[in-house]
DNA sequence: TTTAGTATACCTACCGGTGTATATACGTAA
DNA sequence: TTACGTATATACACCGGTAGGTATACTAAA
């Protein structure tokens, strides 16, 4: 019964994602993973520092999936900025759809570890935001909006706050109130409804 | 050592409230709240049910101090729906320069505590954005702005995305993009930048 | 004297984490 | 090609600590 390390590995880091998006970080053992993973705890813990190791390394293997599925949301979308930005909330509306959508990983995990403790997973909850606002930025700079830096983080503010309401109350319509706003705020920006 | 029962339970809760909100719930035990009380844990559990029962009373006790304070943030300055707006969005700003800050207790409670388990706790959170977002709508209305209940929805998502990343980063410069983004859109529904 | 409230002590389950034996893949030399 | 040695990887059993929760005796006010 043993596989490569590299495939054990990605099985236990499956198995924590799950549950650890699932359920929450706190609300979810070792024990738990390990019988998920269909591993025992004491391989966790060969492969993992502890369980501190095993939660940053779960954000850190969500990081470039999701900033890959956001940047993609909007590219795979024809026409201009704010085309694209609303596709960015279709696809949040779209999700919400789905029960298995707990909301953002990375501002769950924030909201979830106390920042006295200075744990692992915020420094790379901090990089994913930071990294998908600095690319909304070139993004939008790419397409001569003013103030891309200031839209960037508009944009940022309206999908973790679209994200935050959805997660509340499980509606819909609250992405489509984002998606209205942004485009909003980019045409007040310099963008063109049209095609680029 | 015994006080009345009104009391006893306002300093259990009180106790709870302080290490809840600091820690995050699941952080928190019953033995911890019971020696910030000063009350045994016994005594905690004569007066809750549980530690559900509990975390649901904290919550519920924040709502209307929480609600007032947005409302008062607000009301206590003189001028049109933008202006007030915009000094909803400074409070924000000026509380994240305080490292006691963490962020929305209701939002941090949804994201800690996983759906599926219907905790008590998830309706007085929902019932607790409804009710200020329903507040907003009337006073947009009250000025006579179009969509008052799209501009209400459309600045909640703004007020807690910029939370959430003010939460992430520690930045109040997210609190004052939104305020920018807030502005905007009232502007473009119909609200005078100048007293009402 | 009753009874609401508090204290002491305790229970069971489970938490994160570990000591140690063992099984397997793989490089090496005959 | 085979036999073997060794580092790697997994299993089993276990640890102390702490989690939420409780049985029960006592205390003080009405």
């Amino acid at each position: 019964m043993r596989g490569t390390a590299e495939e054990t590995r990605r099985r236990i880091l499956k198995a924590a994602g799950k549950l650890f998006y699932d359920r929450g970080i706190r609300n979810v053992s070792v024990d738990a993973v390990a019988e998920e993973a269909e591993v025992t705890k004491r391989t966790i813990y060969y492969h993992f520092e502890g369980k501190d190791a095993l939660v940053a390394a779960y954000l850190e293997a969500r990081n470039a999936p999701v900033l890959a599925g956001l940047q993609r949301a909007m590219t795979s979308v024809e026409g201009s900025a704010i085309e694209q930005t609303k596709a960015l909330f279709a696809m949040l509306a779209e999700q919400v759809k789905s029960p298995a959508w707990k909301g953002c990983p990375f501002a769950r995990a924030v909201a979830e570890l106390p920042a006295e403790l200075d744990h692992p997973a915020l420094e790379i909850a901090a990089n994913h935001k930071a990294a998908f606002e600095a690319w909304l930025r070139e993004r939008f700079a790419a397409d001569g909006l003013d103030d891309s830096s200031l839209l960037a983080r508009q944009i940022i503010v309206l999908l973790d706050g679209a994200i935050t309401e959805m997660l509340i109350h499980r509606d819909a319509a609250y992405a489509e109130a984002a998606a209205a706003a942004a485009a909003t705020l980019l045409s007040m920006h310099g963008a063109s409804v049209h095609d680029r």
